[in-house]
DNA sequence: TTGTATGCGTTATCAG
DNA sequence: CTGATAACGCATACAA
């Protein structure tokens, strides 16, 4: 049968609440008791039950997270569904978890964490979108002693508990390879199109486009020419001025046959190429926003990488829910698969949660 | 705060032990009663604590899984870990979970079937690896009211409480796809190498080829030429006869550019063209198989349709017991992702569990 | 430093 | 048909 508390005191020939001491290690308990605690422990191989001490349990967790607001940019829409089914999953449990949403803007990200700290989480989830800002929420939250989780961006030297998300040279590759099989013409070169919001974190996606010229250096394919085209974009010009901007470009630049766009922008040239009937361009993008979708389905992009991003959400605050309160290990990096998306899997795919 | 059992039993006017009645349908009440309880419970917005059901639970849940021996057959030990993981999730509740293998005959699958009657659980999950013996199973479970799953394997007609798998079709779809960018020479052809063993379910196998090959008539490819080439594995015979015929056949057809292998044993074929020596064939198959990740990675296999077998078995008894423990309803069908695997994915993917 | 008692929200039994 | 009540295994406050 179950191996219970009481099971093991009376193996120990000490009472329950001795045994609980050990366990959790709170209060003062004699050496020899802990030894013979421990031992029972180890010889009826005790378990905690959870759902027991859950209904015991007095106070609740608490965690928070920090997520740009999917109102602004969609892209993070699917991480708050993930994380909206972990709370669902958890409702029984003593947890409460907080979405604290910021815009994408220094100071808004800051009124947030100010928040989240005033809080007091037992933990925290959040996405480091500007670095220095998320240097300093790291160090107080060290400070306090508050464990908390990175997701989707990854810094290293800010030591998150575990980091949870796609490592982008690889994604870089994996589009790199991609784009390799589709060039069936050694003369034909590969566009990079970045198209980026002004002072937002660029790191990752400085990464994806690394990893995609390593891909052909290491695989010693130097023949391949790669032309890059950079659009920064900025809020007080419209929206047909890039599409000119970048449509004349294209017509200029006729041995282009493949355009990488390393974040989730493809839907903007997919757009282009739609409007303006210019066949014949493979096109590569990441990420299953609605409209990256539609074009794909249309046969306008040809992949998507994805990285399940609903599952990430979700992940990042189960993982941070067992490491609390079920107390094990977690590993310190979760890198999700580099998901590869065309015209016929993507259906099975969208809106998928695991 | 949270509403409780005895906070709606107050509101409606009655005990807890008629709230509970009401609740799960067991015993008999009044209509008053019942009309002022479902109100009651409507207004509070009642959720009830699973940890506390859980602990107060006086019987254990039986779920029984019946899953091809993977000694046998390295595929379905991804299954197995799957269920596992679910297995251990799961081990505060009151749940137990009994893993049934089979070897790939159709008698040890009945004797493995009547095992599982025998023990009647509540709830079953398997693999219907012959049509014939699953319906027979099937109508025995209908019979007894013991709701099942089937995995991996769909048969409608069985009538499974949900199914949990990949649709064959689809995948052959996206395979289709993959080679349809790859063949850069139209003059060049598609080998479709098919490698069964005798007697077994054939049909999904049959669906990735029939997929496979409506992508081209629906996508208006007529031009592109397929050829078929069907193997039947013998137990008396030896595997190097197959590597003659199947090397003689590719010598003395040049023509070959790609070759598809709508099961699991494309690292058969990998194989051979790594042994002989035979070049600028791309190859595509199915599943994780240690021997397929190995020749995907060194490139005699160009890409690997996967279907994330560990998340199939895991959920396949989560979901079940979602249906059975927390009596929520469940989608009758689970089609999983047709995951597109190449050398530079496939480090994230092999052995992931979500 | 240790033992004991009470309660968490639900199920299930038993007496009405 | 209904109400009261003892478990379930653990955490916690309090007593020793």
């Amino acid at each position: 049968m179950k191996v219970r508390i009481i099971d093991i005191a009376k193996k120990a020939g000490v009472s329950a609440g001795t045994v609980d001491r050990i366990i959790h290690q709170r209060g003062k308990c004699s050496l020899k008791a802990i030894e013979k605690v421990k031992q029972a422990i180890e010889e009826l191989g005790y378990e905690p039950d959870l759902t027991a001490r859950n209904l015991a349990l007095k106070k609740v967790l608490h965690i928070a997270c920090l997520i740009p607001d999917p109102a602004e940019t969609e892209y993070w829409s699917r991480q708050i569904v993930g994380i909206e089914k972990a709370i669902n999953e958890l409702a029984s449990f003593k947890v409460k978890v907080d979405v604290v949403l910021f815009s994408a803007r220094i100071s808004s990200f800051r009124e947030a964490y100010d928040k989240v700290l005033k809080m007091q989480p037992n933990g925290v989830v959040y996405v480091p979108l500007f670095f220095e800002e998320s240097k300093k929420f790291a160090d107080e939250l060290h400070q306090q002693n508050i464990p908390f989780v990175l997701l989707n961006i990854y810094h290293q030297e800010l030591n998150p508990l575990f980091f949870i998300g796609q490592d982008p040279i690889a994604a870089g590759k994996v589009a790199a390879s991609l784009c390799w099989m589709g060039l069936k013409d050694n003369k034909k070169s590969i566009l990079v199109a970045s198209i980026s919001k002004l002072h937002q974190e660029y790191s990752h996606i400085e990464s994806r486009i690394n990893g995609f010229l390593q891909f052909f250096t290491e695989n010693g394919l130097p023949e391949v020419q790669i032309d890059q085209f950079h659009l920064e974009i900025d809020e007080n010009r419209n929206d047909s001025d890039y599409e000119t901007v970048f449509r004349d470009y294209l017509i200029n630049s006729p041995q282009i046959r493949i355009i990488y766009v390393p974040n989730s922008r493809a839907y903007r040239i997919a757009y282009i190429l739609k409007k303006h009937k210019i066949n014949g361009i493979m096109l590569i993008g990441f990420d299953t926003l609605n409209n990256n979708i539609k074009l794909l389905k249309e046969g306008y992009i040809q992949f998507l990488i994805a990285q399940q991003s609903q599952n990430q959400g979700y992940h990042s605050v189960i993982f941070l829910f067992n490491a609390l309160f079920i107390k094990n290990d977690v590993k310190k990096e979760h890198f999700f698969p580099v998901d590869i998306l065309n015209k016929e899997n993507i259906e099975f795919y969208a809106g998928r949660m695991l």
